[in-house]
DNA sequence: CTGTTAGCGCCTTCAT
DNA sequence: ATGAAGGCGCTAACAG
């Protein structure tokens, strides 16, 4: 392996000006520098990362802590792929280094990210997938290490904490109006776990599309389905079993509830979207093969990923700059949506 | 943050006993090894990896390297991220690290996967998605660092290449003989692209399959849709239009592919399983989603990159192991495939 | 501008 | 069985 020391004995000066020369420091004569330059290509010089991790006092490196996807099911994991890709383009476009841990609330071996962090030089974090009450996430915080939440919002006296999401309140509020444009005003929301942040989020959207129509979420029209598919499937089972008047739509939470409750739909002898409508939310790519094909409020999961990554970075180089950042969302429409007939009072 | 200086000072002793005892050397005193373990746990001591990586000969790093999953179109994630949280797993599992390069053949900004090696002190690299006239990859043979290509085979020199997939000859003799036993004669088989080491293989099963049967896989009976599902789609709707028979199923050799075909068929007026069959290949989750839901041969990606990384892990550490390795799939019976009844010749 | 000298935190001979 | 010293490859003061 060609070192600095290579380059330096080749180009006749000592290994700090290479070192001064290749990461651009001022103090250098250009003419040498430019010469340091030509030899170290010459002879395919790169710096060795881990050296350079070592004695740099700059921290380079991102670490990617995920909790509650190593075992999933793999039925959302084009999404958390799609998030990894964009963090892995951010880290890279600006030559940090990534390191990942992905861990879950099951494991045994559970290591604490503060340490994880600190073992690898780490000098910021993207967090997906953590719990605000998750001990290793206040643990991690008090580091001081600048932190990205996504889909998280913490109300927090850190300055160096930043977040990334779809703005789920205008999303929640647009799938909302879609279906009441639509002349829908029986609908139920299948919501997701009542303490995620992201779901007091677009209930919150919900609420102000409704108000604008003249309804009111009553507690009646809310059912709490955890995002998953299996509680979903049971809770819209159980209530369209019990419902004296069949809803007109299903206003989902995720896209893999919008799954389940399409499937209880169907038990139940009644047409989507002949009968009842369904809407969706996240933007799976299941949606363009389920039947109907599902309209939902696709997030983007890529962007938000990468938008991660260069805040965290902003925030590793000290800059001064929102610690909070919204990645656009659509509203993509696809056949699970019947518009009704308006009713004449 | 403590390191191995503070344990030492503690402990009363040098720094280079206290490396020993942590790392297991065999001539420490059990006294002072006991002592030091249980400063260093009372100090909450843990290595600093970054550093333990630049003086230690023995590398402990793996590289995940693969190529042509960054830009793809999220459809096959499940598959990729399956296969990298097995990696994960097996990584971990032995207290390795992994660090992780994507690329594209798109990519402008190509990086060499050795040159990335190097600068990171990997001492071994699994490769996904890597095609065999790389130059990157035939580089990085080249500098004998053990390797694991999963879904690949060479024909090579390197005492220190393994590889891990699927077998694929089995699996899809299964499932051809799978459709043969449900009476179908007239099978169109949606092949991969011609070159693919995977796709001669699965060939190859198919082939043993109808021989058996007493039937041969003529040209006609093949198509080749590069796995993607829009050129499964163009191909299978040209065959259907022109043929004067239309077949009784399509063995794809990728899911995907199967949902091409699907979309074909339905476009020709024809039903699924009742007018034709259709099997895929992967296991995809959208699979269960699919009007009808598909029947496939089923991989276990994450099973296929644990197996990975621990098989490279014992060529890193010199083992003389099979460098060939297989990991058992699995035939999954769904709605896609109708049994016919046996035509009286 | 350039070179010298210390480290970064740990592993690893080689004496003792 | 233990410790001293050198070094991994690089950055970062501090002199010159």
């Amino acid at each position: 392996m060609v070192t600095i020391k290579d380059v330096a004995k080749k180009a006749g000066v000592s290994i700090a000006i290479v070192s001064k020369a290749l990461n651009n420091y001022p103090d250098v004569s250009p003419k040498t520098k430019q010469r340091i330059l030509e030899i170290a290509n010459e002879m395919n010089y790169t710096p060795n990362i881990v050296a350079k991790n070592l004695s740099s006092k700059t921290q380079k490196t991102i670490g990617m802590i995920t909790s509650g996807f190593l075992n999933s099911e793999g039925k959302d994991n084009s999404n958390i792929f799609d998030m990894f890709k964009g963090v892995y383009t951010g880290v890279e476009e600006k030559q940090y280094e990534l390191a990942i841990y992905l861990t879950d609330t099951l494991k045994q071996q559970q290591r604490s990210y503060a340490k994880f962090c600190q073992n690898r030089n780490i000098g910021g974090a993207v967090l997906m997938g953590i719990r605000v009450d998750d001990p290793y996430f206040t643990e991690l915080l008090d580091t001081n290490i600048p932190c990205v939440l996504v889909d998280i919002n913490i109300e927090s006296h850190y300055e160096n904490i930043g977040s990334v999401s779809t703005d789920n309140i205008k999303a929640s509020y647009e799938i909302a109006s879609y279906l009441l444009d639509r002349n829908h005003t029986h609908i139920v929301v299948m919501a997701g776990t009542k303490a995620a942040y992201v779901n007091s989020q677009r209930l919150i959207g919900v609420e102000k599309a409704f108000k604008e129509y003249g309804l009111e979420v009553s507690d009646t029209n809310v059912l709490y389905g955890n995002f998953s598919e299996e509680e979903a499937y049971v809770l819209s089972k159980e209530y369209l079993e019990k419902a004296k008047v069949v809803p007109t739509a299903f206003l989902c939470f995720s896209d893999l509830m919008a799954y389940g409750v399409m499937k209880a739909v169907k038990e139940t002898g009644l047409k989507i979207p002949e009968d009842i409508s369904i809407t969706g939310f996240d933007g799976l790519v299941i949606n363009e093969y389920t039947q109907p094909t599902l309209t939902t409020a696709k997030q983007d999961f890529y962007e938000i990923g990468r938008q991660s990554a260069l805040l965290l970075q902003q925030l590793m180089e000290g800059k001064k700059v929102d610690t909070k950042r919204i990645v656009e969302h659509q509203i993509v429409e696809r056949e699970s949506v019947q518009t009704l007939t308006k009713e004449l009072k």
